[in-house]
DNA sequence: TGCAAATATACGCCATTTCGTATATATGCG
DNA sequence: CGCATATATACGAAATGGCGTATATTTGCA
């Protein structure tokens, strides 16, 4: 675990944003947090590779859907960090939220 | 408290390692910090000048000295980021509290 | 006032990062 | 195979941020 990594991970407001959605909601696609974020797909996948390669979050793939979630072996002091996020974004995150809920046509997941 | 300077401040690894010690300090003037990172002064000071103006370091003269200590009006999800960073610097962060230990001349304080 | 110590700031320079657009890859299905 | 959906990557442009060096500021004291 690179800690420049992670830091450099929750350096970009994109990323904060995405992390948020994935500490309250466990487990989202990259077109699922495109409607949430209200941003291009290209940008959202960009940002999901950079936390990818930090070790942040893991990918798993469903058909043509990739579903992302944190890590679940994040040193206690990264998990720590992540967990203050949906707190930090604070307005910000609820419209994500929001916006994530009332998304239509999200995909049926087969496995959790 | 803007969100993006937090996150902005706790970016750069200097600045990771300045906090760490006053996390675990409490209080400390440019010079101590300056023998604990083994840096010198000018850089020392611009990242202090960049934790006072994200509001989350506090500065406090004490004759020609100026000691730093964390904002003690943070957010509580900000408190408890800061709190990570001597766990997330790990090693590092024992080396600089050894100098900072060794450090000749350590200014005497007059008031907490 | 004049000097010394401690700290802060100014100035280019260089490296990194993000962005939008366009395009490439991968999977499912008929 | 051929098409559609979902996702990933390549590219140049623009902005940002850290660096070292030099210098300015502040304070204490003789």
């Amino acid at each position: 675990m690179d800690t420049q990594l992670v830091f450099d991970a929750v350096a970009d407001a994109t990323r904060r944003r995405i992390l948020a959605l994935l500490v309250d909601q466990g487990e989202l696609c990259v077109c699922e947090l495109t409607a949430a974020l209200d941003d291009i797909q290209p940008k959202i996948s960009r940002h999901l590779g950079v936390l990818k390669d930090a070790g942040v979050v893991i990918p798993r793939r469903e058909g043509t859907w990739m579903f992302y979630r944190l890590s679940p072996s994040l040193p206690a002091w990264a998990a720590a960090l992540l967990k203050t996020l949906p707190d930090a974004a604070a307005a910000g995150f609820k419209a994500d939220l929001k916006r994530l809920k009332v998304m239509a046509g999200r995909p049926q997941r087969c496995a959790a």
